[in-house]
DNA sequence: CTAATATGCTCGTGAGGCGAGGATAAGGGA
DNA sequence: TCCCTTATCCTCGCCTCACGAGCATATTAG
């Protein structure tokens, strides 16, 4: 018989499951916690916590193990993923390679794999990590709940419109998914990276946060409770897109003055006069490199780390945010020239914020925040309440 | 005996006012609405729509009156506010003028009234603001359960840090609410009036909205299911601080190359060779009626409204937005030079926007808006679980 | 006047949270 | 070694409240 969902019931399940997803994110964003501080976070009575955790650990998402003792009391158990529990397959596509991790809802990524592009044609590189889909789901079967892919892109209405530093215009990403049969979640690899920074990275206290990563131009979010603003079809976070630079220089996305053109590797050998480097990242290593015997490297990056300032000074203006991560080639740009970036910094705030302005720091994940915040976001996904209650029905079906 | 607030009563009661929290959202954003359609809307049977619109008449929340007749079937009846129920006081701070209404729990303003400042102190503007609401506490008593009130200025925790347009610094404007009984609501204008864009003015129907209004300078603020993003200390939104324009001009926010100064009476101005005019809205007004037969006017008008469009592309670009709405001069000087406008609006987006550009729209709620937006988040925090709660408090004291 | 339609109301049922009381597992001190 | 203290876990009866079926009610269409 065929259960018609009448609205109660949807209400019903919904407030079941609901408990059970605020279980998890805990688990997710203290991995290891204890279920007594579990109890006092949700302010669970403890026969509650025993109902709870006895639930969750037949439906196969949590175990349990003993706490290291602490002092007197009884000693309490630690809450772990179950090892028949779900995961989800994360991935990042970059300019120079891609990476994949299997990650549990502790959020711990394992698996991890680097590999180079054999080509950067996009039917190559897709029928690369289908391939590394396909050894997840191999490996992992049914517990495999999601693919979360972070893409150095332009993402829109779940589809990249355009990859610039891989060469490649629309491109239907979800063909990795195997079939179509996972959940396919798409992101913006500096929009995931920012996720990252402000779950489980250097903005974790921040309510507002803002992530801002300099590669080849600018990209970034804001995170509002470790959440970010994707805007109405996924593509917000354009920031080297502000015409914040000379209007007169039109940038490869088809708009003018883009702030871009002021603070990657093209502005530095533009102070340089010398031509567009090839790959703008790796030139801007180079001359970071040689900033301490070479005064026109030195004077380049400090034009450059001072356009990082004064633009980074208009978005606080703008989001008013606790803190500003750093990442990419942006932290070393600002430690090389700390002078230019911090007076430029200054001098673009609002006065008001300049008794206490939001500290700008380097960002914890290094080039791995994409895939943290992919891995995050898959993971979101996979707790959510009706993804729950879909793992719970899947798990019945296989038990009959 | 006193009552402790014991975890599990906590959730108790959070649970037993979210549906009736709902309930009031419902009609705050639907005045009118049947109990039908919002049995519906909810996802409520009908023995729980009869349970719920019950004891929310008896808490004198909600009273309700036969429905016009539409169709077969048995008649339902509309929801309206209880003649008894609680009210919110909401004020507009602006610079020639203060204005403040009182809105029941269904949004609609009452008692409005707009007062021309006796004198622009601080002291004497914020006296007058509280015998406005000493007159709403004397006329409603208890029901007046909080007064929100929207300035034009900086808003930096619950404070006011700069409002250049009053010539006023810092003030604290808390002192209206009469003894600091009542719950006090502070929000910038542009903000509050993006949130009534987005709620019940030209963005109803977007996700993402971006409001921007051009008074003196531009303020605005995007909305996310019409919540405005305020920032860590409520800041959010000082677009006329991004540095869009000519770095060699200093701002007197402090800051340089602010686009407020490309986009207000100042700039226009500046291309009229003319001095700064003392009231630059005013003198807009005056140079946009004289349009049509002066060239210079025209020519002066087109490049303001160049870098208004020019700058409302870079914010596309940035947050991705269903729609943005133009408010305060921003509208007539769009119209009065759309070409411009249109031309530097489409040549500064990305080229995967310009296939389907949001669009860019006038306000709907003129130079009310603000007034509004302070209404709807004052009902926001009445008709909140926790405000809720503490109106049945009160209630069942009185009745005793 | 009757059938059709739409909505409101009553009430028995049941799931699940609540909290008190007891059980359990450690450390600390005499 | 024993017992007390501390901290946590578990059991179980209670009770609230949403659910939904069934019926009552109020209107229109024909």
């Amino acid at each position: 018989m065929i259960s018609v969902a009448s609205p109660s019931r949807q209400r019903a399940d919904a407030a079941r499951w609901h408990t059970a997803s605020q279980v998890l994110a805990q688990v997710h964003r203290q991995p290891g916690i204890t279920r007594a501080l579990l109890a006092q976070r949700l302010q669970l009575t403890s026969g509650m916590a025993t109902e709870i955790t006895a639930r969750l650990r037949d439906l196969r998402l949590l175990a349990e193990a003993p706490a290291p003792v602490q002092g007197r009391g009884r000693p309490t158990t630690v809450l772990r993923p179950h090892p028949e529990g779900p995961v989800v397959l994360a991935a990042d596509l970059r300019q120079e390679d891609w990476r994949c991790a299997v990650a549990a809802i502790d959020g711990q990524l394992h698996d991890l794999q680097v590999r180079q592009h054999g080509s950067r044609e996009p039917t190559a590189v897709l029928a690369a990590v289908r391939r590394g889909v396909e050894q997840g789901r191999a490996r992992y079967g049914r517990r495999l709940r999601a693919v979360s892919l972070a893409v150095a892109g332009t993402v829109h209405n779940h589809h990249l419109v355009q990859a610039s530093t891989l060469g490649w215009g629309p491109v239907d990403l979800s063909v990795v998914t195997d079939g179509g049969q996972l959940p396919f979640l798409l992101g913006n690899d500096a929009t995931l990276a920012g996720v990252a920074e402000a779950r489980t990275g250097a903005a974790t206290t921040a309510t507002t946060a803002l992530h801002l990563i300099v590669e080849v131009g600018v990209g970034g979010t804001v995170t509002v409770d470790g959440r970010p603003m994707t805007g109405a079809h996924g593509a917000a976070g354009e920031y080297g897109h502000l015409p914040f630079g000379d209007r007169t220089r039109r940038c490869p996305c088809g708009a003018r003055g883009c702030w871009d053109l002021d603070v990657d590797g093209r502005a530095l050998a533009r102070h340089l006069d010398e031509p567009p480097p090839a790959d703008p990242r790796r030139y801007t290593r180079q001359i970071l490199a040689r900033v301490n015997d070479n005064p026109r490297a030195q004077q380049a990056v400090s034009a450059v780390a001072a356009a990082l300032g004064a633009g980074v000074a208009g978005l606080v203006n703008l989001h008013d945010p606790d803190v500003v991560t750093l990442g990419g080639i942006g932290a070393p740009l600002r430690s090389a020239a700390a002078a230019s970036f911090d007076t430029a910094y200054a001098d673009g705030l609002m006065a008001f914020h300049r008794t206490q302005p939001p500290p700008v720091v380097d960002a914890a994940h290094g080039d791995k925040g994409a895939l943290y915040g992919a891995a995050i976001v898959g993971l979101d996904h996979v707790t959510s309440e009706g993804a729950l209650a879909q793992w719970a029905a899947d798990l019945r079906q296989e038990q009959l």
